[in-house]
DNA sequence: CCGGCCGATCAATCATAGTT
DNA sequence: TAACTATGATTGATCGGCCG
């Protein structure tokens, strides 16, 4: 990989209409489509059924609770190093980041490490989950008129 | 990941192509703007009004066509450019002017 | 100096609209 | 009507900038 910075400057193609400029040969870090079966072995292997996180300790009062499973703090970490490159979220997986993410926008390290190691993702990869989901919040409150996300849902 | 993934993950089910009016206009931009083709925020929203479409339409389309663009150089592309340039340069083209694009790349 | 967040973008993919 | 292509939207992840 290597740095990139746009604006002119283009290439020499005799071609008098298609300079090829910076922008269009930028290209970034996404190896692999995943390797699968790697990831299927991961899954399977640590596919606790049931998530046992309950919606963090209310407010951070009685912080961490339920969380048991805790060892594979990298399955998702081990997948991505072998070159993931998008990683394809179970629905379990985006059903527990809803629910947390409904209930803090943001996350603690301490709550990050919890649920990225009992939704078998990188601690990154929770990270990220919540960054682009404050993101996909805010552009829809801004288009859909739908900004604050009602917590309580008092409808 | 197979059957279920149409709960609450698609809400892009039923979209609309836009009018061949707005499409005209994106694509002038586009091409006249080759050189640099990431509008500001200003000019995204200038180009929502008048296609008629959302900012965030704005900038998937201009998302959607970087990369599509990428994804060939030297296709259709030479030609659709040749279009637009030749189109921008008859005239009426409130986008000749720009920051740091005009097809003159002298180093 | 480092890690998290923001804003913009990339890149791959989904699902549908329009063509053939 | 089916097969194929064009295109708008979604999203995990990257890039560069800013901040504490």
């Amino acid at each position: 990989r290597q740095l990139h910075h746009n604006h002119l400057q283009q290439n020499h193609s005799q071609q008098a209409a298609v300079p090829t400029y910076k922008w269009m040969q930028v290209k970034r870090n996404v190896p692999k489509p995943a390797s699968k079966a790697t990831v299927e072995l991961f899954q399977q292997h640590h596919q606790s059924t049931s998530l046992p996180i309950g919606p963090s300790a209310m407010a951070g009062s009685g912080p961490l609770g339920p969380l048991s499973s805790l060892g594979p703090v990298l399955s998702g970490a081990a997948a991505l190093a072998a070159g993931a490159g998008r990683t394809n979220f179970t629905n379990k997986q985006l059903t527990e980041l809803e629910k947390e993410f409904h209930f803090n926008r943001y996350l603690t390290r301490a709550r990050r490490i919890e649920i990225a190691s009992a939704l078998q993702l990188n601690e990154t990869q929770v990270k990220i989950w919540f960054q682009n989901r404050r993101m996909k919040q805010k552009k829809r409150a801004k288009e859909g008129l739908i900004p604050p996300e009602s917590v309580a849902t008092s409808l | 990941v197979m059957i279920l993934r149409s709960r609450f993950l698609d809400a892009r089910r039923k979209r609309r192509n836009f009018s061949k009016q707005a499409s005209e206009i994106l694509n002038e931009y586009f091409y006249s703007h080759l050189s640099n083709p990431y509008p500001s925020e200003e000019a995204k929203e200038e180009l929502a009004r008048k296609c008629g479409i959302t900012v965030s339409q704005v900038s998937n389309w201009f998302g959607n066509k970087r990369i599509r663009y990428k994804k060939n150089i030297g296709k259709a592309q030479e030609e659709a450019n040749l279009y637009a340039a030749k189109k921008a340069a008859a005239g009426a083209s409130p986008y000749s002017m720009g920051p740091a694009s005009q097809g003159t790349p002298t180093p």
